[in-house]
DNA sequence: GAGTGTACTACAATCGATTGCAGTCGCTGA
DNA sequence: TCAGCGACTGCAATCGATTGTAGTACACTC
């Protein structure tokens, strides 16, 4: 049809004033209006096929029932569930999801998160977090409920959902263990992102709780989690030990990175050197051999975000909460016993 | 800061009316305003950090400076590059971008839409499209700007960036026919969607200008476009054609369902048989061997999507266009010289 | 019968911007 | 000197909903 229907179509429908119709339609103000009024006004409304204007609503109410999401890379196949998720949990509160995203190359990302605030979005879920990011301390004196999702950040103290990296990495580390390897390497995420240093401690803490020596030597620290800066750091990691057996890498871009190192190098993965991956990305099982990787529930992380999100944009004084979620690890081909 | 600035606050420092704040604040109609009054508004402005409230301006102006974007499966990574370039060519023009995500199992598709519809989003971008939908009639009627990306409809005309699926099978049957192959199979992808029927279309069209036997035999279809429904139908198509020594796949998922199918028949992808699938996703490159692939520019179809709606947003009379992004291939090891 | 209390509804202000229209001032030409 | 026109600015209505407040009617009690 070609003219929207607004209240004051359905107040004069229902013969009521505009503000019986809004206050018959609305669920908190419904119990004060008589209930023959009440059935007139829903009936004129539902024959109208009337729906509100969130901008006339929204400029009332100071609320937008929208939630922006700022995502650093949004091809990253890593992201993927963790819209659906936070899109799905927000939708069944009835509200929308603005999307940002960021890129590593975005002349000034930060706008884009000040985009989001000027468009009076009720809450922030941000997934760009680094470990010391200004930005934060600055939207902080917004009043705008905010949730870091994937990483966090040392900065400020924000209520996040992160994957348990110490147990992911610890899945991982036992499992070569136990498969016999002593000698083994780790593929370092940035340390400037939360992600790449939780997983580099949780290396280093569960290799000498297990026992197994690890000096640094056994360490390298990729630029960034691709392909490209993994198979760099991984040749690296190998020249200068060549007695590793296995390689812990902090996600499965930086694993198949190694892959293509452990190959240069003439040898083969999952026979010779295993090797085991972070996120459990599309595809990765398919591989030739299947990566074993540590499996972070991204859906349900980037549901927990917008339930967190929904909790704190209702509170006057959120609670400043980190959930971890329990990872579990994939066993697939890339990791085998180690080689006598 | 706690309050937000307003048009009032910034209209009393630069002592002049809200009305001529307005007019000097906004490119349009800055004109009529006095250089030195609109140098004061503007200084005032900047000192006061205000930014309008766009729930008042759009509830004036009937604009909400956001569009609607609505995809079937977020955490498909077809559709990453999409969102992608969607986004940041909106983003150029001052627009925003909402998200809604379908997903095959939902139970009301169709309300994802309608909620994009009632949030006034000022246009809709839909990767959702079936040959067949309804829903888009429903729109029609709407008089809401609506670009189709990646798919498109027969149901109504509306405007369609999508991939030149005959120029990426006929990349593909071309690269085959040249490697020698001459019994060619096809894993087809739903007919319901418009890039299962014209690249099934395309292949039968390709396999007929090539001289090359094509009597329907050497297809079968996918009830869907992941792995599994790929390995089902690779099987049955190599049960029925044992002969076949290349397999046109509809896209990635479908291709590498087609992978385990061959290995499952104790045959070797690219040596025995060669595959090529459709889309180029990530990873696809490090499979072993790696898939040739059809790449379409999906970032650039999205960005596309995004410059065709923000025409047909300041158009009266919006063209019914459809563009078709020129795919290329990407040679990697599935595909060899037929075996003799 | 009068007074009081409650249920129900209407009135009008409000949110914050935009914009049609009108008033004022200064300049120019007859 | 006066009238007309253009530049500039202010006035007030408007967008469409929500909500504080007030008015009215009816029922109950003394």
């Amino acid at each position: 049809m070609g003219q929207r229907t607004t209240l004051k179509d359905v107040a004069r429908e229902a013969g009521v004033h505009t503000s019986t119709a809004s206050r018959a339609l609305n669920d908190l103000t419904r119990s004060v209006v008589n209930a023959d009024t009440v059935a007139r006004v829903l009936e004129a409304a539902d024959r109208l096929g009337y729906a509100p204007h969130p901008l006339a609503r929204g400029l009332r109410t100071n609320q937008t029932m929208t939630a922006g999401i700022v995502i650093p890379d949004v091809e990253n196949p890593l992201f993927g569930p963790i819209i659906a998720g936070v899109e799905s949990a927000l939708g069944e509160d009835g509200y929308s999801l603005l999307i940002a995203n960021t890129e590593r190359h975005h002349p000034d990302p930060d706008s884009v998160i000040r985009t989001l605030v000027e468009r009076r979005v009720d809450g922030l879920i941000l997934a760009t977090a680094t470990r010391d990011d200004a930005l934060l301390e600055l939207l902080m004196s917004r009043d705008i409920p905010i949730v870091l999702v994937n990483r966090t950040t040392e900065r400020v103290d924000l209520p996040a959902i992160l994957g348990d990296d110490y147990a992911g990495i610890g899945l991982a580390v036992e499992h070569l263990e136990a498969l016999g390897h002593v000698a083994i390497g780790h593929v370092a995420g940035p340390q400037s992102l939360s992600t790449g240093r939780e997983r580099h401690d949780a290396f280093m803490a569960w290799m000498n709780k297990l026992g197994l020596v690890a000096d640094g030597s056994n360490v390298e620290e990729a630029d960034w989690f691709q392909v490209d800066p993994g198979y760099v750091a991984a040749r690296k990691l190998m020249q200068r030990r060549p007695d590793l057996t296995a390689i812990v890498a902090a996600n499965d871009l930086l694993a198949l990175g190694t892959y293509k190192a452990i190959r240069d190098m003439g040898q083969r993965v999952g026979d010779d050197i295993s090797v085991t991956g972070y996120n459990d990305m599309p595809l990765v099982d398919l591989m030739e051999p299947g990566l074993t990787s540590v499996r972070v529930p991204y859906r349900e992380m980037g549901a927990e975000a917008a339930r967190r999100l929904l909790l704190n944009m209702r509170s006057s004084s959120p609670e400043v909460t980190e959930v971890r979620l329990t990872p579990k690890l994939a066993i697939r081909g890339s990791t085998g016993l180690v080689a006598t």
